[in-house]
DNA sequence: GACACAATAGTGACCGGTCACTATGTTGAA
DNA sequence: TTCAACATAGTGACCGGTCACTATTGTGTC
């Protein structure tokens, strides 16, 4: 319908050629390294270039190169975290390095995710991936001669991955302070299993439970939702309730605080809840939730910087400073002495 | 370091012809629209195609249409609501419509991110561009030759806009029903008044209060978070509490409560709450916040289909239903009638 | 001054598609 | 049968860069 405007076709490099008076050849070899040129042609080009206001078209280069310039994200389809950190940390080490990033935000299960995903490594539209969703193990074999793929917030042995999203040491002090505030029955609601951060939780859960001694009530296998913290709790066996619950993260925490107080129960007096991520609504909920504040932007970035690793062998800085920091606050306190019931 | 595996070319469209026995011009032709090929041209070329596992290098086919069959969304550097849904929608759409999305995100101010914006859209690199954060009316008169703007989450009267998350009706109808249920004195915070959604629910509370006869405590410039809607509460005279309080969403909403949570008022007893954007920490918050639905994939959508009008003139499904649902819970009442005051 | 050699610069083909134009085959009316 | 007119297919240039190779200039040494 609406007509384009006519033609506002970018100069070329014949163009600056031409106007300083060198081969085009010349101009292409200042474009890639200013090196091997006379100061006296580079001042030239540079007048050139800077009169015409050029810029190279980066996909007429490709087309020798095989360099599209471009790399993708994979966004999983619902998420109960906010991908937004990561996002904006990883869009912005992939321009440092040179790179655009496509979006791509797959449907269905983790097998179309996957397949489509390998599809797009063979697509030659792109030169790595990075994927913050999980995608099927059965992958690995079938990386060939695509592009390169680096797995954010999960890991298999065989994949490279980024791993921060994994460090699960938290939990284990978490734990440990509780078991010292006198809590003596934890209760773990994980995460999606599907994702390595959250089978990385339950590991430490499990291990910090059996190595100081404390009562499991068990762990839930939860999706990451208020819903499934909710959940979780109304599957405990009556009688059987914790005094703490770690949950898989601040939407989840939220749930079983919700499920508390509609049992009479009141946090932290009769239920300490940790979450993780701290959100911000959890710093504002009443009480506060302890959590652990990630470093998301760099958790992004890292993926990122392991991607551009892969493709192009280049070091870019990773983000400095630790991932994770432990948040103790109104939500986890020492252990009532007087056993309650539900109400 | 890696060296990449050598070389896995893909077949062109000259081995396609060979492979066919036709010329490469005829299998070009054969891409593009299928017609004017004799059936058992097209047979054998169908043939060549699915034994080489052909497909065409968008890359190259760019270089003589100009057409880079991509779109760019610019995502808000920091933003309290959760843009994933939008993100999800709007890729969904630009992928249906034969279109790749690349991820920008500006940081600086409004008006680094416009200049950004304007760079971009000159750059050749995208053919439209969807922006869900505002950018500066400055750059109305610059949009020349480059890629269509289109700009969701905000407008301006020179610029296309999506409009959607700008329809405000739901603050008419909250005040309405909590004018019937008692309420007097109202107080609205607002979101960030650089977005026009902000700007259109404020003008709704401003309308409503006025035509209801209510009063106001006033309106306060926030920014979408909940530290927002804790300060606009510790900003209100002593002694002037309104009875509701019209969050710029649930983030917002969150803020309120804890301040009214600090100071012994209790909710909805003391005072109504609303929140904005239905979160699924609001819905199991105690008390849980009444809220607006919105079709937030198809906000997405409906934004990218709008760009894929202006760049392509092709008319794309747009979202079918509703934008948006006003949902009562928990968190508004009857106003109580022993007032209260600080405690 | 002559020569080897390095430092610079230029020429033309090519990447994988599309475009403009030409060539051939087919059909139907005169 | 002839020829116009249409349907179908082919030829070669071109998009804007890079690559491989060749040509020219400059420098140092004998």
């Amino acid at each position: 319908m609406t007509e384009r405007p006519e033609d506002p076709r970018r100069p070329t490099i014949r163009e600056v050629a031409r106007l300083a008076d060198v081969s085009h050849q010349t101009v292409s070899r200042y474009l890639r390294s200013r090196e091997g040129l006379k100061p006296q042609t580079l001042a030239r080009i540079d007048a050139a270039v800077s009169e015409l206001d050029y810029r190279p078209n980066l996909v007429a280069r490709y087309l020798n190169t095989r360099r599209t310039g471009r790399l993708a994200i994979v966004m999983p389809e619902l998420v109960a975290s906010n991908p937004t950190r990561i996002l904006s940390g990883a869009t912005e080490a992939a321009h440092e390095a040179g790179y655009s990033l496509e979006l791509v935000s797959f449907g269905g299960g983790i097998d179309a995710r996957t397949e489509r995903l390998l599809e797009l490594a063979d697509s030659g539209q792109v030169e790595g991936i990075l994927t913050l969703a999980p995608i099927a193990p059965s992958a690995q074999g079938r990386l060939g001669n695509g592009a390169a793929i680096v797995v954010s917030a999960d890991f298999d042995d065989e994949m490279r991955s980024v791993g921060e999203l994994i460090d699960a040491a938290p939990v284990r002090d978490m734990i440990e302070r509780l078991s010292g505030l006198g809590h003596r029955r934890f209760y773990h609601v994980a995460g999606d299993l599907k994702y390595a951060s959250a089978r990385a939780r339950k590991d430490a859960y499990l291990e910090a439970v059996d190595r100081l001694g404390v009562e499991s009530a068990g762990v839930f296998e939860g999706d990451w939702t208020a819903r499934s913290g909710f959940d979780a709790m109304r599957a405990l066996p009556h009688g059987a309730l914790p005094t703490a619950v770690i949950a898989g993260n601040d939407m989840v925490a939220v749930g079983v605080m919700r499920w508390a107080s509609e049992h009479g129960l009141e946090i932290p007096r009769d239920l300490s809840v940790t979450g993780w991520d701290d959100t911000e609504f959890g710093r504002f909920l009443t009480p506060a939730l302890t959590s652990v504040e990630l470093d998301l932007e760099g958790v992004g970035r890292n993926g990122m910087v392991r991607l551009v690793k892969a493709v192009t062998g280049r070091d870019l800085a990773p983000s400095p400073g630790p991932v994770s920091r432990l948040l103790w606050r109104e939500s986890t306190a020492r252990r009532d002495q007087t056993p309650r019931r539900l109400g």
